[in-house]
DNA sequence: CTAACGTACAACCAAATGGTTGTATCAATC
DNA sequence: GATTGATACAACCATTTGGTTGTACGTTAG
């Protein structure tokens, strides 16, 4: 059984757009961290930070060759994952609609 | 189009046990405030925040009858979104497993 | 009209987040 | 074995978060 906390912490793990990039990467092949850390503008400990964030959630994993630190993610599992997650935008942005709607009505 | 911004917020929203329970709630029928307040261990304004957040990203809305402001949110949506979340849960279950697997091999 | 209920909102606080820089470690190469 | 590249990790800082209490505002009931 996965646990209020643990869902928590996946959501937090989601919830941030650099986090979601980095995953994004993850599926798609194998990228050391300090590759990683080329594309974005903050300094390599943060992004090393978000990918140990990912980590810890189970959505990413960390394997050695030579001296790099091979970041990865399972693709049939992301993929499911991010079908789930386009489903919940889609149905969000239906219900943001449906405010907007209801905030005409009031007019 | 969806922001990140806004994908950042949704699922900051859903990151919170209290919140996701609120809304829960508030898909299988329509509370006051204060009704939901009873539920927690926590002040009624603590609540009223956390109802703020779902709020504002357009999870849950509020209905005046009377003196209260009924919280509901709309049930195909918010099914739709559960449904999406249960499949994440279930993928994110298997990604774990696999973690515990590769460590167990490294023993 | 006034009392009571439901809500809003501000001020405040502790803890967590997301970023920084600096130092240490560890593996490969020369 | 010394140097270099990749990573880990700690200390620090500003901001945000999740909680508190207190006060003010609407709305309904007596």
């Amino acid at each position: 059984m996965i646990t209020d906390a643990e869902v928590d912490r996946l959501f937090h793990a989601l919830a941030d757009a650099t986090r979601r990039d980095i995953l994004r990467r993850a599926v798609q092949g194998e990228f050391s961290v300090s590759r990683l850390a080329e594309a974005y503008p903050m300094s390599f400990a943060a992004v090393q930070k978000h990918v140990a964030v990912l980590e810890s959630v189970g959505l990413v994993t960390k394997q050695r060759r030579g001296r790099e630190l091979l970041v990865t993610s399972d693709r049939d599992v992301v993929d499911r994952a991010r079908r789930a997650l386009d489903e919940l935008a889609e149905a969000w942005k239906g219900r943001v609609q449906r405010m907007a709607d209801l905030l005409d009505e009031g007019h």
